[in-house]
RNA sequence: GGCGCUAUCGUCUAAGGGUUAGGACGGAGCCCUCUCAAGGCUCAAAUACGGGUUCGAAUCCCGUUAGCGCUACCA
């Protein structure tokens, strides 16, 4: 019987700064169809551009991909991450036998390998500055020609000794298809590369020879990538042809866009993966959701809730979509506020304590515990408990008086409300909610009141706010004697005067 | 300019020749209700355009248009 090879993919970041929503998305969906095949997902560090390196971005990154729960099979150890980013704590490492999985640590494999095609004649070293190259592209954008390479440097055997880029070379008049998995094949006639640079004058090698060399030699069978990528995937394959090596399959992934249409980017506020999980958002949350973008579960499924293992199941790349999908913050709310729903209390309760202590709430452990049940519901994101619970763990409230007197209320009435029923809540015995409930509706039966605006005054009252969590529930969240006692201060205060309407 | 990708409600998408073109977010309305939510029900909302192929096209083909991407010693 025949086996099928084992299906590896790669995530390969280049570490030039805070991981994207677009590379989350990437990075799952290589996760995805490995892990829906039983096969590896590779983590890969691509810091082959010197010049854009960021110091602390691997360890970012690590961390990032990390908090959101994806989690590679293979991947650089601690060694080797120490080694590429020198802020670096340690503890994130992965591994495999595969490795190095940092591109410059394997610079040596490159140089070998565009050794190789040189010695093999489809490969020439390039002296060429940057002025001389500069300059052709000038004339060539004058005389309204494609800009590219002259291929000056292809029979001048520059010596090894001299500083040089290496190029490879574009064969003329060369058709080549690419049987993409997700675009179906695509086809160029010709070739509009013009000898592009392999090996750069610093000795690293640019994406295009690194990203061959290393999916050739980690034995990636499924390359995935955004289709931003698509315009040199020809060089890619002529690349894994000269080397005689087979390529893997591709798949080229639509493009997550921002609201204008255009490729998300930084130019569209909050897409670091950082930025929302300090806006309160779940990992949970934020994976369904990018998944949801340029693939679907299709027909005869209806849901779209789905968990990373369901994720796993369903997915297949003939499920993902060719068009680029827009960004929704909106319907990633919406989902958020799902998964928050769906949170277990003690769940929930310990997120929303880690996030208030974080947000600078003095959080007390008992009124949150009485309170989360009732604020589940009313969020989507995390900070919005903020404001709904904020009253439990103040000393001192502000309250907007005026608001209680619609509807009827007076000031003198509110004030016996407050007097009376602090007295009903300080005799309670036991004190709960449904205590509390009762007493509040006795009271307005007997001063002859709807119920409602006297709920009103004792929310303000009690809360300082007019939107608030259930009152029954808030009030016992607050505890008997401080309910007790700000409905005491707010009789005093309305005794005070009349306040400002 | 050249090369390539893409095109179904505002948005994410389903429907791989025959459906009243389905669902979800968002929007509107109603119900529930102590505020605000959540939840339930209902409504509005789409096949870019033009040609073919076919008994029949959102679906296949060709053009047009529009959007996007790439065109570096960046990835």
């Amino acid at each position: 019987m025949e086996r099928m090879p084992e299906v590896r993919t790669r995530f390969a970041p280049s570490p030039t700064g805070l991981l994207h929503i677009g590379g989350v998305r990437t990075a799952l969906f290589e996760i995805l169809l490995a892990h829906h095949h039983g096969g590896k997902a590779l983590l890969r560090i691509d810091d082959t551009d010197r010049e854009r390196l960021v110091p602390g971005a691997i360890a970012s990154l690590i961390e990032d991909l990390r908090w959101v729960g994806l989690h590679f099979d293979e991947g650089p150890s601690d060694e080797e991450i120490a080694k590429a980013d020198e802020t670096y704590k340690g503890g994130s490492g992965i591994g495999g036998p595969a490795g190095p999985y940092v591109q410059s640590q394997r610079v040596g494999r490159y140089k070998e390998i565009s050794e190789e095609l040189i010695a093999r004649g489809f490969a020439y070293r390039c002296d060429c500055t940057p002025e001389r190259l500069e300059k052709e592209r000038q004339e060539q954008t004058e005389r309204q020609e494609p800009v590219g390479y002259s291929g000056y440097c292809r029979n001048r055997d520059v010596p090894a000794d001299a500083p040089h880029v290496v190029r490879f070379i574009i064969p003329a008049g060369r058709a080549i298809e690419l049987p993409d998995a997700v675009k179906g094949t695509v086809r160029w006639e010709k070739i509009m590369l013009r000898d592009p640079v392999l090996l750069k004058s610093d000795g690293f090698p640019t994406y295009h020879l690194a990203t061959v060399v290393d999916d050739h030699d980690m034995r990636i069978t499924h390359v995935l990538r955004a289709d931003e990528w698509l315009p040199t995937a020809p060089l890619h394959l002529l690349l894994f042809e000269a080397l005689r090596w087979e390529a893997p399959v591709f798949g080229h992934l639509p493009p997550v866009l921002g609201t204008d249409g255009k490729k998300l980017s930084k130019r569209h506020g909050a897409t670091f993966l950082s930025s929302f999980r300090e806006a309160g958002y779940l990992p949970e949350a934020i994976l369904n959701f990018m998944a949801l973008i340029g693939w679907s579960a299709g027909e005869g499924e209806e849901r779209e809730i789905f968990s990373l293992d369901e994720l796993k199941q369903r997915f297949t790349l003939d499920r993902v979509n060719n068009a680029g999908g827009m960004f929704s913050y909106d319907k990633l709310k919406w989902m958020n506020g799902m998964y928050i729903r769906s949170l277990a209390l003690e769940e929930l309760e310990r997120r929303l304590r880690v996030f208030l202590l974080a947000a600078g709430v003095a959080v007390d452990d008992e009124k949150l515990k009485r309170i989360t049940p009732h604020i589940q519901q009313r969020m989507e994101v995390l900070p919005d408990a903020v404001p709904l619970v904020e009253f439990l763990f103040k000393d001192k409230i502000e309250r907007d008086l005026g608001a209680m007197l619609k509807k009827g209320m007076d000031v003198a009435k509110a004030r016996e409300i407050c007097l009376r029923g602090a007295e009903a809540v300080a005799a309670l015995t036991p004190f709960d909610a449904a205590g509390i409930e009762a007493a509040c509706r006795k009271l307005a039966e007997e001063m002859g009141l709807a119920s409602g605006p006297v709920f009103t005054v004792f929310r303000i009252a009690v809360t300082g706010q007019k939107v608030t969590p259930p009152l029954f529930e808030s009030i016992y969240a607050l505890g008997q004697a401080e309910s007790v006692q700000r409905l005491r201060e707010t009789a005093d205060l309305l005794g005070a005067g009349a306040p400002a309407a």
